[in-house]
DNA sequence: TCTGGGGTCCTAGGACCC
DNA sequence: TCTGGGGTCCTAGGACCC
């Protein structure tokens, strides 16, 4: 934390001088409380759904579902107009990425399996993702605004926080251009929370979906946040829900009740401290404007489980295939990583993990397959498996690794 | 009709070294 | 022969997020 004050102080140094003041009376009187921040959460709207939506127009207003394994694009009828796949018509193993807000309405959402959804929503439009489409938009989204507020934090393919608080522009005006900005790049909308931190920002940003705007100060969380269930904090996952509701806590104001020695004694040290703060809406998170990768993975559910002693050849080729691929994505991102790892998930859904750590970070495809090879050995393999991955964790960029080995090379070579 | 793929962070035990 | 802590690395699993 401190070490980061530094550097932005030798940044806002160069830039302008007298900006810098204020940060350094700060930085000397630890005394002298933290300036009031402005963080936004911009989250996309039904982001893959809206991206399907901008090449086939004729689907609007309908319940459309993004998802499934194979590919499922339009044909072209002999009148020219696209015929679609129906959900009906879906057969095998995947998941809904994503659907409509007409979809949605016939409760059908992220992550539920496809056989179910079909069995809610038969009529529903099928396409399959293309991530491709999606990453494209998301680079043109986050430009956009960049253009406007520079400080921004990836949080995956849809959503971003940004850090206001050095704009001097009123925050409904910033929302507005933001959300017009994104419109203009993408054709697409976005929903903008605005609070004093990112935990707050992101609740609001959830408030007025889609196409909205949501300000939140500390004055709104004992009447906007407290009558709210726990699930509604970001960290809050389905297991602490359960935990919590056993113990008679369902809303963020019934935690808010609780001391922290009574949240220690269910939870985590860390989880409980966590816990005590987010039910008062307290989070001093920075908004992290960069960030270097821990581990970069490959896995895949087959269509059908299979088994070792039948599919040997079929499972070596995967097992093979999945570190090309992985040894591709580290070099494509000049990473090497000196821990490789498998993860199985058997036919009960069972997930096991195995790791090696090579003396010397890699990211050549046949040293990960042996490493990997010598994990799998260490797995029992009776069962049927239904996925099978490889990870390379403990990264480093790969001219760092050079400059490790050999300064003086690393030198000559600049 | 079960449940994708890509990540991060935390916990916890044991090895090993000082 | 018994008895310490602290630090770091390795490994495994689990919760959570998008």
């Amino acid at each position: 934390m401190l070490k980061e004050s530094h550097v932005h102080v030798a940044r806002a140094k160069q830039q302008s001088p007298d900006r810098l003041t204020p940060l350094l009376d700060w930085l000397r009187n630890p005394l002298m409380p933290n300036r009031q921040r402005r963080i936004a959460h911009v989250d996309m709207d039904a982001f893959y759904a809206s991206v399907e939506l901008l090449r086939y127009p004729e689907l609007r207003g309908q319940a459309v579902v993004i998802g499934g394994r194979s590919l499922n694009q339009p044909t072209i009828n002999n009148d020219g107009t696209r015929a679609f796949a129906k959900l009906r018509d879906y057969a095998g193993r995947g998941v809904v990425t994503t659907s409509t807000y007409e979809a949605r309405a016939l409760g059908v959402f992220s992550a539920m399996g496809m056989m179910k959804a079909a069995k809610l929503a038969p009529e529903a439009w099928l396409l399959s993702a293309d991530f491709e489409a999606y990453r494209h938009y998301s680079r043109l989204f986050k430009q956009a605004v960049r253009d406007i507020a520079p400080q921004i934090e990836d949080r995956g393919i849809d959503e971003i926080y940004i850090d206001l608080t050095e704009l001097p522009q009123d925050s409904v005006l910033l929302a507005e251009q933001i959300k017009q900005a994104v419109r203009e790049a993408t054709g697409l909308s976005c929903s903008i929370g605005i609070a004093p931190n990112k935990l707050l920002a992101k609740i609001g940003s959830e408030l007025d979906k889609p196409d909205g705007i949501t300000l939140l100060t500390m004055d709104d969380v004992p009447t906007r946040i407290w009558p709210m269930a726990v699930r509604k904090i970001n960290g809050i996952g389905p297991k602490a829900t359960e935990k919590l509701a056993a113990l008679g806590i369902q809303t963020i104001g019934e935690l808010a009740k609780q001391s922290k020695a009574y949240l220690a004694q269910y939870f985590g040290s860390r989880y409980s401290e966590w816990l005590y703060h987010a039910a008062r809406g307290l989070d001093d998170r920075p908004v992290s404007t960069s960030s270097e990768p821990k581990s970069i993975s490959r896995e895949t559910t087959f269509e059908r489980d299979l088994h070792v002693k039948t599919d040997r050849a079929k499972l070596s080729d995967i097992f093979t295939r999945l570190c090309i691929q992985v040894a591709g994505d580290l070099r494509r991102k000049g990473y090497v990583g000196k821990t490789i790892g498998i993860k199985l998930r058997y036919d009960d859904f069972k997930t096991l993990t195995r790791d090696l750590s090579l003396p010397i970070a890699t990211d050549d495809a046949d040293e990960i397959r042996r490493a990997a090879g010598e994990c799998l050995k260490r797995a029992p393999l009776e069962q049927r498996l239904r996925l099978l991955g490889v990870r390379v964790s403990a990264l480093q960029k790969k001219h760092a690794q050079i400059e490790k080995l050999a300064p003086q090379a690393a030198l000559l070579l600049g």
